[in-house]
DNA sequence: AGCACGCCGACT
DNA sequence: GTCGGCGTGCTC
């Protein structure tokens, strides 16, 4: 029993994009539970209930009001308050709010908010008789609907039902009350066990079951499992003996099995594989990362594709669990699904846990449980961005792998954070570990490493000396004049294809587009289609047969005339996945094609079955967007062929040539990944273009000293800090006013480049026009009192009433 | 961000 | 008069 805290007050962060936490007063009762990390319901606002989190206990009395009441003290959700600053950290470097922070933070079965029921009297004797039609008919409805909700009542009357049945509350004809629903957060297992009465020999329980193949199976899995594991839970031992659960029933039934119900915090993890040696160039490796951590600096481990990057990854986590404590891996998103967490589990059996969007609320609530209390699966996380708000207490090392992936990055909604740089922070407040590792580093990261503020450890040599692939540029012009293009391939590519195909190899075929064809235009008048919401071209999906904007995700029925002038000579302007995939299936009848990217993937059990397929050697050639070049490992790839790289090459963003490198470095590093070398063949009109020499040559260092000329020249990050302003509103005069007059208050602020107000390259999105501002920071000054500036600067000329309604964001380290 | 409240124009 | 639309400001 703990002493009762002698605080009054609690701070209580609300998941709501406030400034600040609330003040609540702690009633009597509640003192000797409610503590820092304490998820509590509160009402707030009128009727409102929410949970949230108490942040700190105080004994200041608020001045100008009197502090409601705590309702009911939940029990604690974070135990170490560093997760509680880590997100005060979050909300401040990247402008926005605490609240915002929370809200992404938790798991959703941790958010509650009540939601109001409405019951009426019961006895229509006492209903007053002056009802209007529509109150006797909310009466009515609620009469048969005990504990409906408002929205229920505006589903069956209309909108207008709101303020009758406001009226209805205020006369006392209807009682509103707040519900909210609780769940348990303990996760139950059924568990396996042989009847304790039963503990004969195997033959003798075998005998019982004789004419059971089934149950003779279960009972043979069940002995197998037993000599490995410390427990058997059902789905492992059906999944074993390939059984059903009616003949596991029968077995409780006749005695022989029990089945009991743990909780699943109470099981010991189980084991994974014993090690296996690293070799001797990643032995180097892994001795320098050792002696890096002892002085406490963060490590970026630049290795070349294919060169065992993971394995260090698993004896780092190897020691670290031996050493105790928690770690956490991250990973972009996509490269959870595939091959990685097999590997994974290959070594660490149970005892590593995942964590992603994907997940359902459950698991994740059950991996949030499991870190607070340390647990035997709290301890080893792999996960995407998201896992970094898991409530650590212990936390010594992380690995981020592919540490230049852009999908580190959120850019909706808030919190809009740069994942990999937010790990780093989470690691310096519990002291633990970094190590970023990247085949392809990012610009800011090698820029760290060169600069003494990381230690650098390369990794030169591929895995069982491999060669690394080698790569041709195919000049599409030089092509087409000697008349050897067909359709989007030049005949080089194709024969590399087929001669890999004649030998059982596989391929994949990159293209940075998905769909069948970026544009439709008529020929007579010119007309494009474009979105009726975006200023952006619609794509033509022939799968589907559908016109689908890329960012607004709205369709379209396929026009058959021209909407401008009735043409019916439309033409298909440009190549996506589709069409490359149609084409491929016309110049290798035989070959077995697969498609990757955002369509064919959104289902997880198609996209797992390319996987598995493409593994098995059941595809030979893979056609697909930046998806293929995500964590994917096909022993069997020989040629990795980019359709058109020009349509990299030229984006007019700062950062356009480092995700070209990253792409085609990465995609290449698909080929060759056992015995003989790879082979890469890059189209493009311009073979010129510096990148494609960097690429051919594999030569990051001359990538990275090109680029950071440019970036130097041009005052670009890392040279120089950088926050992106978007302002967007429906109408398009009102933000270019807006964004005029903003500029001239953005002038005043010392210290800082204001660049625009610009359109961004799309100017208009899901209907709303944006214009945006790029300021630029010199290193040496003080990034958090110029974003404070900044935010009191937007604050005060936002809430002026012609701008009251532009929505504006920020993208911090944009 | 919600959500209530209050002001104003349209219509029985 | 009453209904519904919308702009404004507060929430411990």
């Amino acid at each position: 029993m703990e002493l009762p805290t002698p605080y009054r007050y609690a701070e209580v962060l609300l998941p709501r994009p406030l400034a600040y936490g609330f003040t609540y007063e702690i009633p009597e009762e509640l003192r000797h539970s409610v503590r820092p990390g304490s998820r509590v319901v509160v009402s707030f606002g009128k009727r409102k209930l929410y949970s949230g989190i108490v942040v700190k206990l105080h004994n200041t009395a608020p001045e100008n009001h009197l502090p409601k009441p705590i309702v009911e003290d939940l029990g604690p959700v974070v135990d170490d308050m560093r997760v509680i600053r880590f997100w005060e950290w979050m909300a401040r470097y990247y402008m926005c709010t605490p609240g915002e922070v929370m809200n992404v933070a938790l798991p959703s079965r941790f958010k509650l908010e009540s939601e109001t029921r409405l019951n009426c009297l019961p006895d229509p004797d006492h209903w007053p008789d002056n009802l209007s039609e529509q109150e006797t008919e909310i009466l009515l409805y609620t009469r048969s609907n005990p504990d409906c909700t408002i929205q229920d009542v505006v589903k069956h009357i209309g909108t207008s039902a709101v303020r009758a049945v406001r009226r209805l509350v205020d006369s006392g004809h209807l009682i509103i009350k707040e519900k909210v629903r609780h769940q348990s957060l303990e996760k139950w297992i059924k568990v396996v066990h042989l009847q304790s009465d039963k503990e004969e020999e195997i033959t003798q329980i075998l005998n019982f079951t004789k004419k059971s193949p089934t149950q003779q199976n279960l009972i043979l899995a069940y002995y197998k499992l037993h000599s490995s594991t410390d427990y058997i839970t059902v789905e492992r031992l059906l999944h074993e003996a390939k059984a059903g659960v009616s003949s596991l029933e029968s077995l409780v039934r006749k005695g022989i099995f029990q089945i009991s119900e743990v909780k699943e915090s109470s099981l010991p993890g189980r084991a994974g594989k014993a090690g296996f040696d690293l070799t001797p160039a990643q032995k180097v490796a892994f001795d320098q990362i050792i002696s890096s951590f002892v002085t406490g600096k963060t490590v970026l481990l630049h290795g070349v594709t294919s060169s065992g990057k993971t394995e260090i990854y698993v004896h780092l986590l190897k020691e670290a669990e031996k050493a105790g404590g928690q770690c956490l891996m991250l990973v972009p998103e996509i490269a959870l699904t595939t091959q990685l967490i097999g590997r994974l589990r290959q070594f660490f059996g149970d005892r590593i846990s995942l964590y992603h969007s994907r997940m359902t609320d459950k698991e994740r609530s059950d991996v949030w449980e499991s870190v607070r209390k340390q647990e035997p699966g709290g301890r080893l996380i792999v996960g995407a961005r998201s896992a970094l708000f898991l409530p650590y207490c212990d936390l010594r090392l992380t690995i981020i792998d592919e540490e230049h992936d852009a999908s580190y990055r959120q850019d909706a909604p808030n919190p809009r954070y740069q994942g990999r740089d937010a790990a780093i922070y989470l690691a310096t407040l519990y002291n633990a570990r970094v190590l970023l590792g990247s085949a392809t580093p990012s610009v800011e990261s090698y820029f760290n490493a060169i600069s003494g503020k990381y230690t650098l450890v390369e990794l030169h040599e591929r895995y069982e000396g491999l060669s690394l692939p080698e790569v041709k540029l195919i000049n599409l012009i030089s092509e087409k004049k000697q008349n050897r293009l067909r359709g989007n391939f030049s005949q080089t590519m194709l024969d590399a294809m087929e001669s890999a195909l004649s030998r059982g190899k596989q391929s994949i075929v990159f293209i940075n587009r998905r769909g069948y064809s970026p544009r439709i235009v008529c020929q007579d008048c010119g007309y494009i289609y474009i979105c009726d919401h975006c200023d952006i071209a619609l794509t033509f999906h022939k799968a589907v047969h559908k016109l689908k904007c890329h960012y607004c995700g709205r369709e379209k029925p396929v026009p058959t005339a021209c909407m401008v002038c009735g043409s019916v000579h439309l033409e298909l302007l440009g190549a996506g996945t589709e069409q490359v995939e149609d084409e491929l299936y016309a110049y290798f009848p035989s070959a077995r094609i697969g498609r990757l990217d955002l369509d064919t993937a959104r289902s997880k059990k198609k996209y797992a079955q390319l996987l598995t397929d493409m593994e098995s050697g059941n595809v030979d050639i893979l056609v697909g967007t930046q998806m293929v070049t995500k964590g994917l490992n096909f022993s069997k790839v020989e040629v990795v062929g980019v359709v058109n790289a020009d349509a990299l090459l030229y984006f007019p963003e700062y950062r356009a040539h480092e995700r070209a490198y990253q792409i085609l470095e990465q995609v290449a590093g698909r080929s060759g990944r056992s015995g003989e070398q790879g082979k890469v063949y890059i189209q493009a009109y311009n073979i010129t273009h510096p990148i494609l020499s960097f690429v051919t040559a594999h030569d990051y260092k001359a990538f990275y000293s090109w680029q950071t000329e440019e970036r130097k020249q041009f005052l670009y990050p890392p040279f120089v800090k950088m926050i992106q302003l978007t302002l967007r509103h429906m109408d398009l005069k009102t933000v270019q006013l807006a964004a005029t007059h903003l500029a001239n208050k953005l002038k005043d602020i010392r210290d800082i480049a204001v660049i625009g107000p610009e359109f961004p390259p799309v100017a208009r999105v899901n209907s709303y026009y944006r214009m945006r501002f790029l300021i630029k920071i010199a290193r040496n000054q003080s990034y958090l009192k110029v974003k404070n500036h900044l935010w009191d600067t937007c604050l005060t000329f936002f809430s002026q009433a012609d701008y009251r309604k532009i929505r504006y964001q920020f993208e911090v380290d944009a």
